[in-house]
DNA sequence: AAGTTATTTTTACAGTGTAAATTTACGTCT
DNA sequence: AGACGTAAATTTACACTGTAAAAATAACTT
């Protein structure tokens, strides 16, 4: 509205105007209130506005999904992340900064895993991943230990966000810290 | 049909057969298909039967999902599973056999998590969880060895079930298998 | 300036969840 | 046994969803 000059069409970059909406209503109300409907209606246009820049709700959501794994590389590689603790952490902790985005991006049946800009997003975080410097135990390949070390953090994650481990910290009486359980995980 | 004498009322525990159908439904064609009036109609009953006996489709799922913990408990509690890594390996293992209802279990949105039967139905397995034989290594409370364990085996059993460790083990060539990432967790 | 293309809206339709009223069948009680 | 109360199931209705197709609008190109 303020400037149309912006990029080029009738709205000024609607793409993105949908996926700011989108987001903000995933973390406000949770994935189940991402309609194509609302979101078009909160964004200010019609139903089917979102239709040739995205295909459909699927398409939408898969272009959220891969913003989501663009960010979470981003915040996995400062260059002070060298060790696999520090990984681990900026990935629990992106997870429970944005957990309805987190949520999305592993909801398999919400998303298209064949989306080119997801897919692309989703192998670079992976990669990243894989690229850890593995731990040289006796009796261990390296891709076990890095499937393994993936496994706690994606879990702790994963229980983090659904309150599961907030649920067991406060019913064991201790003060543990999700920090304190990554740590842990790292030992 | 035939046999009317079974139990009660008009169909015979359409109870029953509806979570049946929904059970059927959600691993042969995922969540996605869970729609109320879908499992009426493949039940031969009209869309809106279910109602009386679950209230609305959130009630469904959920008596669903507790169904999925108490068998989630069943599996983990033979007495031939003393150690904490038989355990894993049951939980695990169970939800790569009953992936589209192990992933209802943990879906917040579609499900209720104070629905009665399955409040009391996760809190028992994860109380079966919480009863483990903590680990007594130095400098750690038995919560967050615990803690670790568990986020260990939900992790690799999330990504199991969305195909993501199958594609870490092919893209690196080796010929690992998941029941030997869960033994590597519980080294 | 005119025409072409891309963007957006309008219109339409099949499908969904669920509330309300109605019909059906069961169990119970005198 | 027969009538009644109650639970179960259907019918009906409505607001909402996703998306296909046609129409309208605004931008860029030549």
């Amino acid at each position: 509205m303020k400037t149309p000059t912006k990029s080029s069409y009738h709205h000024g970059d609607l793409q993105k105007a949908l996926l700011y909406t989108a987001r903000l209503m995933l973390e406000k109300d949770g994935i189940a209130s991402l309609k194509l409907r609302a979101i078009t209606r909160n964004a200010g246009v019609s139903a089917t506005a979102a239709t040739p820049h995205f295909g459909n709700l699927t398409g939408l959501l898969s272009a959220l999904a891969a913003q989501g794994f663009d960010e979470l590389s981003e915040a996995m590689s400062p260059v002070y992340a060298k060790e696999p603790r520090d990984v681990g952490l900026a990935y629990v902790r992106f997870a429970i900064a944005n957990p309805g985005l987190f949520t999305l991006m592993f909801r398999s049946d919400a998303v298209d895993s064949d989306h080119p800009a997801l897919a692309t997003a989703s192998a670079g975080a992976f990669a990243r991943l894989a690229a850890l410097p593995a731990s040289d135990q006796p009796g261990i390949s390296p891709e076990a230990a890095m499937a393994c070390l993936w496994a706690k953090v994606h879990g702790l994650a994963v229980l983090a966000i659904d309150g599961l481990l907030a649920a067991l910290i406060r019913h064991s009486g201790t003060a543990l810290t999700i920090d304190q359980l990554v740590e842990e995980a790292f030992r």
